[in-house]
DNA sequence: GGAGTCCTGACGGTTCGCTGACATCATCGG
DNA sequence: CCGATGATGTCAGCGAACCGTCAGGACTCC
């Protein structure tokens, strides 16, 4: 099995077509008939490539994309539409998506943009961890416990500890957080971020003043560590 | 600097129009106006991304394409071209190019494009073990082990280190490195760069009074090598 | 209206990086 | 071979950047 593509489209042939061809070429396939099913299908199987149509009942592609982005989606997005406007390939591709192909497309394009696509995103591997040192994070309940006690956060601070969790080890810049735990897209004045560390280390370290999990790299942002 | 772009393109007001809104965006570019002339500055400058034409004088987008990749060039490739026929599409896209822009397109989109193959490649890139003797550099934790052993290094060495191991084999001027590094433009006066690649040494280097790996080029440079 | 939460701006400590002076080295002509 | 010349190595100190911290006020949600 080459990967698990999930197909968001509400046209029952294209969808039928597309499975076919995937399925013949080896991948496993599941379909979403529209846009809240996408995102649940997304979130619970976890494909490996979503091909996602911009037009859809209930919930365009557009906020489908944002939508499980934001829940750390981190899977190459693959859109479609028959749609021609230059303006919505700039947006598709901008707020997130990572290859654009236009109705009528030929089935050997998408093949082999789908194949491009994953070996990209090959190398890049998932963390599935859910701590650091004596602490647990429970994501489906929105609790965190240290040493087995529950620590109660704010839901901002709980935010930015997963922001900074999804990508354990790796340096994340305050720009990155801002955007992804309060959407903004500026650059940064304010010690807001900083302020949330500061309470999260009080909170989460055993000596705040001596973190040994939630760095500081000067210059750059901070880093959680095991 | 956002990152550097190579356009391997015969025609020279696309050539120079691709230019000029690369340029706007913040890229540094490089233009070759023939295949042969395209293989040697992809492989000697080391840029970011190539963006490529199919139809080339003297050696075609694809021969192009082959030759760098066999020479180990790792960087995305665009492909631009005027045919829109998809056997030529998969193709290209088969033969190890990454993306595939056809004549005639709008420049936003291009753009978009550029932009989406290069976070991509980033991401890529910081997952990549790099490094030169015992020394290794994990981009992604923004740390540096020596032996196994963590070094710390100041932002602007780490930075210094970075420009200079993009171009590994390769020397860089003191003007690319406060260019990349620091940004200014201006012709050099100060002992600032020297000053760091003395620290470098001093961190990294077995016998810092005798560097093996971060040489000094007199008159041009410095240069990294394994 | 009260409790909790979040953001801002200010302050201070610490680290960093640039500068300028001097030492040393490579290169080349004599 | 040797000295002149210009480029690079080295160092210390000061000003500035950067981050931790805190308190006040605005806001939201009961």
């Amino acid at each position: 099995m080459k990967g698990r593509v999930l197909v968001v489209e509400d046209n029952p042939d294209l969808a039928f077509g597309l499975r076919n061809n995937l399925e013949i070429e080896g991948y496993e396939v599941a379909l979403a008939e529209d846009g809240p099913t996408g995102v649940a299908r997304a979130l619970e199987w976890r494909p490996d490539l979503v091909i996602l149509d911009l037009m859809l009942p209930g919930m365009d592609g557009y906020r489908v994309l944002r939508t499980i982005r934001d829940a750390g989606f981190g899977q190459p997005v693959l859109m479609l539409t028959a749609r021609g406007e230059e303006s919505d390939k700039v947006k598709g591709l901008r707020s997130g998506a990572d290859d654009y192909v236009t109705k009528p497309f030929g089935v050997l394009e998408l093949l082999a943009r789908v194949e491009a696509l994953l070996r990209r995103a090959s190398t890049a591997r998932e963390n599935a961890s859910v701590g650091f040192g004596r602490v647990r994070i429970d994501r489906a309940a929105r609790i965190v416990t240290r040493g087995g006690a529950p620590v109660p956060l704010a839901p901002m601070e709980y935010d930015l500890l997963l922001a900074l969790l999804d990508r354990e080890g790796a340096v994340v810049s305050r720009s990155d957080l801002m955007r992804s735990v309060w959407g903004y897209d500026e650059s940064i004045v304010s010690r807001t971020v900083d302020t949330h560390v500061v309470e999260l280390r009080r909170k989460l370290e055993d000596d705040p003043s001596a973190p040994r999990h939630i760095l500081t790299v000067r210059k750059a942002g901070y880093r959680l560590q095991d």
